[in-house]
DNA sequence: TCATTAAATTGTT
DNA sequence: AACAATTTAATGA
């Protein structure tokens, strides 16, 4: 179908902006930071190409320097479950790289990206060698979970104002995604990928949470007004079906 | 730097 | 899925 592995072509050494927007660099000592900056390489990735697929060996812990990924599983059925939008100052893969196991999932690019990679054996060698470098990574571990724990009650939702609402809100997460500030840059189909709905209804979606003060719709992206209102979407009322549910369970 | 054109994105039906 | 309206990006003088 599409391309792959497109870090594993074009690579080349991260410029100094990229490596401020690397968000672990920072917590390093001198002599672990030197060695990291020397092991990190950056690539593009198009839309639709693979960073790195399941069943694939563990080469890069990989981190979205710039752009939009996301990542998804595929069933036996064909159909595609999305866990997780990646956006700039994310950084994912620890846990197979930790043990050294293959990916479990597959992460593509929803538009043209930049993609950092530190090769593993750096990354065990900074697991070794700084505390620094292990605070982030179980911060990384413990937060991740917790969005994961999230996403399953996501897909349960029947409203989908509110799915939207709370996938917004994983996105804005400041703890794994330090490089999105207020303004995330997502176009409407993008974010219709992510979540699993058409762009009409999470046009209409954002239109909603627009209204009541949560976000502001800009053109190719949105910012968020109140990250509080977003997460428990209180303002919106579940659906009757969801009402139902609740009250006859 | 500015004006023109093409491409991307949005809002609606 | 298709449409027009709007915004951005690209081009070249």
């Amino acid at each position: 179908m599409t391309h792959d592995l497109s870090l594993h072509h074009r690579r080349r050494p991260p410029t100094q902006a990229e490596l401020r927007g690397i968000p672990w660099l920072q917590q390093l000592g001198p002599e672990a930071r030197e060695r990291a900056v020397a092991a990190l390489l950056v690539g593009d990735a198009l839309p639709g190409d693979h960073v790195c697929r399941n069943g694939r060996s563990v080469t890069y812990w990989f981190g979205v320097v710039e752009g939009l990924l996301k990542m998804s599983n595929d069933n036996a059925d064909g159909s595609t479950v999305t866990f997780a939008g990646l956006p700039p100052g994310g950084w994912f893969g620890e846990g197979t790289a930790l043990k050294r196991e293959p990916y479990r999932y597959n992460i593509q690019a929803l538009r043209k990206s930049t993609v950092a990679g530190l090769p593993i054996d750096t990354f065990h060698w900074l697991l070794d060698n700084s505390i620094g470098f292990n605070r982030f990574v179980m911060n990384q571990l413990n937060e991740r979970l917790a969005q994961f724990i999230s996403a399953r009650e996501i897909d349960r939702l029947g409203n989908l104002d509110v799915r939207v609402a709370r996938s917004l809100a994983a996105l804005f997460n400041p703890v794994l995604y330090p490089g999105v500030g207020e303004v995330l840059r997502i176009t409407q189909q993008e974010l219709a990928y992510l979540v699993g709905l058409s762009r009409q209804r999470v046009n209409e979606a954002l239109a909603a949470l627009q209204a009541h003060g949560a976000i502001q719709v800009e053109y190719g992206g949105l910012r968020v007004l109140d990250l509080e209102s977003l997460r428990t979407s209180l303002f919106l009322d579940a659906s009757p079906a969801m009402a139902k549910r609740e009250k006859y369970g």
